[in-house]
DNA sequence: TTTGGCATGTAATCCGTTACATGATTAG
DNA sequence: CTAATCATGTAACGGATTACATGCCAAA
């Protein structure tokens, strides 16, 4: 029967890339997860062109190549069944994400060393959080400002301040586990 | 010119879980990191048990056959060198977590489908966040009852606190994701 | 007696990053 | 002129899950 193998999820976010903008080239998709949703997802070169060369085989996408530019750029076009994948895609349920923290496997092995070598990480990771919600907020104002009355506004909102309750509760978590570890080291 | 080749993360992540105690099969730890740090870590019984080979090449690990046991037991303990392995790399910064949330991804693409269909998506988060951020509690409960005293106690409770938190954030967000959501639909 | 849990391992596969390879354009 | 950025791709590698393969023991 068809070969229609299931869609991976890169596959799905670089169609979903595509299908918020008229058209973008392989660069161009990096470019734009980089700078809008690189804090829960992300995608290298290494994945990106192949993709892109199999979405355009089972015709989900389409290919021009750019004239007006001085450079060799390719620009592809989501096409209906690509956007029809995507939709159908986001209507099913979300699989539960299987987290991999490196720093919270440092703390949980704690004991294994000086409190003042965990305390020391996580001084700095509520450090960082805290800059990071700044930014979060920063960008909010920005996209609230540039993007007023795209229908796209209250999704990119709401994403942005995904990272922002993230950044937030991790600099509270940090800030309580301080006091918790401090006082079982007495 | 000595054959050591870096340390993955999963090798640590084993390493470290024998510096918690005086002997476990690769059973155990595939058992205790389910019930302990599954929601920040896991490993697979396709890692673990390559893995524990190595160690045992590099002597970081030693191994005995259980006698105790009806079963076919091999039980690992961390050596002298092992540890230091553990504690050099607590000692080290963090790199830092690339997550990936398919939820959040639908979320962003929010605008491709009806306003419904995300809003659902997030009731759902709301609500297993709830429960999830109850299950947390009550394990903090239950491990300070239980391993009251031991040394390795805030370190746990801080972990699990980890899940707690972020869990309530999530909650939190998904709520306000929801109210968002519904007025840009209007 | 048969199902579920204990127990160990290997092989296939998938996914993803990094490194490699190449080259044009533009800004300093 | 030369470094950074734009631009596209492939190859090597590593990491992790899943499936496969096997078998014993205990409880229902």
């Amino acid at each position: 029967m068809g070969s229609k193998q299931r869609q991976s999820t890169s596959e799905i976010a670089i169609l979903g890339v595509l299908s918020l903008h008229e058209s973008l080239s392989g660069y161009d998709i990096r470019e734009f997860i980089g700078a809008s949703i690189s804090h829960f997802w992300n995608e290298s070169f290494g994945q990106i062109y192949p993709i892109l060369a199999r979405l355009k085989r089972q015709k989900l996408v389409t290919v021009v190549v750019d004239k007006d530019s001085s450079r060799d750029r390719k620009l592809y076009s989501i096409t209906e069944d690509g956007r029809q994948k995507v939709s159908q895609w986001i209507a099913e349920k979300a699989q539960p994400d299987r987290p991999r923290s490196e720093l919270l496997l440092k703390v949980f092995l704690g004991s294994q060393v000086h409190p003042d070598v965990v305390i020391e990480h996580l001084e700095s990771l509520a450090e960082s959080c805290a800059a990071q919600a700044a930014i979060f907020q920063q960008i909010e104002r920005e996209v609230r400002r540039l993007d007023s009355g795209k229908r796209t506004l209250p999704y990119s909102i709401v994403s942005i301040r995904a990272g922002l309750r993230l950044a937030q509760a991790r600099a509270k978590w940090a800030r309580e586990a301080i006091v918790i570890i401090r006082k079982g080291a007495e």
